[in-house]
DNA sequence: TTGTAAGCGTTATCAC
DNA sequence: GTGATAACGCTTACAA
């Protein structure tokens, strides 16, 4: 195969045959390129005639407008930028999986940035993506303060929707979820199967997410009568590992926990490892449920009762309300809150 | 909030300044733009004042050079375009996540594409990456033709590298993984566990992964001495859903198989779901292994048999190919392939 | 209905 | 060393 490569000539590739400009679709046309390009697009009155020569030729060459010319000269990209902390997540894959669909319906494509769960790559990420004049921004935020935010985005006025981890006061509106009312069933319901030592997996406390689940937690407990103890609440990085950490670190305790709600998918999963490691059974030894219904989350043993929600709609949302503000940039700021319901199942005590 | 837009001059924001350009730089400086553009960029010899002059300018008007206008001019984007079948898939965002590291080091920004299991999603997708003039592809084909392959890109000259799905006699090199120990691992491991009556949930044979696993399975069958029966071959799209139903079917034959091999962590899933919905125990009543271990592989009931491999690492592999291509078209196709091992767990038979 | 010309923000070539 | 000037490929007033 090697050898096909010989031909040399000219460029690094053989068949590099330079690609069609507008000009030159303008000149087997026979028509001025302001012309084609109007014919192109469909703007302004023309002659029928002219119009299909201009699409014959254009047809003939292969005719691709060049995306970067047209975006420096309009000031729109048609492109929108995605920043999250961890794309492997199943949360945020899915996520992204549902915005691309809205967006590209939109006639937007995404520009994906991981900001490695650190406010230092996020600002990396949003720098990169508005020195791409990105037309719009989706964040899943590691929690920067809206100052950074502002300095970093200010100058741009380009809008920006916040999913799953919001911002105050910045952006142009926000996704989120229904942290306390899931939090809440979640604690009612270990409660229901007669806990009272109910420890909490919560994430990261720099995001919306980690604060609010966490805060939910204790509102809830003390509506139930219970006192939230210090070291029963155990902060956790989002990651499986950090979670089997302080799990352990939970049953080590001189009074172990009888049941754990994990904040996260990946929490519920460490959890689930740790016990998997001291050799306990769930829920006999220890009852947990966690916020975020991982599709797999009916093939665990035991199977995990969560809340859960759809993910994708998490990403769909954020999207249309970004679409939205970019078609218009003086709407109001606007907020969506994807509802959750509990699923049960084995983890928490409920018959298989 | 809706208060603080009050402000309306100039623009839609209230805080947009308009962004500093290279020729602003360049007039607070004192000097012409295409010093300045010297300055900034290191090229080319100047006063070390000059420079500084340039640089001080720079920082007092926070500039930020316009990728776009570069791009056009430079006829370079950094950017590469990323096209799979499936982002929410755990292996393809794995493999996003490895690409995205190694190209990010090496300069490189990431352009999105999901091309949704579809031939003609999978062309959409490269069109656009190729509008935006990207300087590399990483795809994982849905199975195009190299015709077709052609038609679509042969007239850039864009390297592409090819991962987990190839396109024969194209692009300038591929990541795959070894289909065929691993498929031999899984079959050798069931047969040792006694069994003869061993199915297949086959991928989509469009895709290199789905053709090579069912073809070493049959091989590594025959080697047995095992002829593969076609009953026992199920052809699958990549989905839970799709081997969910297939595992149904086969177990509804006359004579079922007493053991299952999935192409996919999706396909196992499938089949664990199916095995759940029938009220069957695993591996008493079917074995099954499957070709990728999932993180959580470890947590399911049963634990996954899985041949192993990391997919980051394909990511990796295949983004740095890629750079090294583009830095040099002229190199020759390369191939890397990523290991396998076999991970036992309880579900062939095991103990636990 | 169509063409001319200016310009988007850079970098590259060539003088000075 | 530094500055004009001309692209890069497109859109869009403004003229004709």
């Amino acid at each position: 195969m090697t050898s096909l490569r010989g031909g040399r000539a000219g460029g690094s590739s053989p068949h590099r045959k330079r690609v069609a400009t507008l000009a030159d679709v303008a000149e087997i046309a026979g028509v001025s390129s302001s012309t084609a390009s109007r014919a192109l697009n469909g703007r302004g009155e023309l002659a029928d005639s002219t119009r299909a020569a201009v699409l014959e030729a254009a047809a003939q060459l292969d005719f691709r407008p060049s995306a970067l010319a047209r975006s420096l000269r309009t000031r729109t990209t048609f492109t929108v930028g995605f920043v999250v902390p961890d794309v492997a997540s199943p949360f945020y894959a899915a996520a992204l999986k549902g915005a691309q669909g809205a967006l590209e319906e939109a006639g937007y494509r995404v520009m994906l940035m991981d900001s490695e769960q650190q406010a230092a790559g996020e600002i990396a990420a949003l720098r990169t993506l508005l020195d791409h004049q990105v037309d719009g921004l989706l964040v899943a935020t590691t929690g920067l303060s809206p100052k950074r935010f502002d300095e970093v985005t200010g100058g741009s006025g380009t809008p920006c929707v916040f999913f799953d981890s919001i911002i105050r006061r910045a952006g142009a509106g926000s996704v989120g979820l229904d942290n306390d009312p899931g939090m809440r069933l979640l604690v009612d319901h270990l409660v229901e199967h007669g806990h009272e030592r109910i420890a909490i997996l919560a994430g990261s406390l720099a995001e919306t997410s980690g604060i609010e689940r966490l805060r939910a937690f204790r509102k809830a407990m003390r509506r139930r009568g219970l006192a939230p103890r210090a070291e029963y609440e155990r902060r956790c990085r989002w990651s499986v590992e950090s979670a089997t950490l302080a799990t352990h670190e939970l049953l080590e305790l001189s009074a172990p926990p009888t049941a754990v709600v994990a904040s996260s998918a990946e929490l519920a999963l460490g959890c689930l490892a740790a016990c998997r490691e001291r050799g306990l059974s769930l829920p006999g030894d220890l009852a947990l449920a966690g916020f975020d219904d991982p599709y797999f989350g009916d093939l665990l043993e035991p199977p995990l009762t969560a809340v859960g929600y759809d993910p994708r709609a998490v990403g769909r949302a954020a999207a249309s309300l970004l679409v939205e503000a970019m078609r218009d940039g003086d709407r109001p700021y606007e907020t969506v809150t994807v509802p959750v319901e509990l699923v049960r199942r084995r983890s928490c005590g409920c018959p298989g």
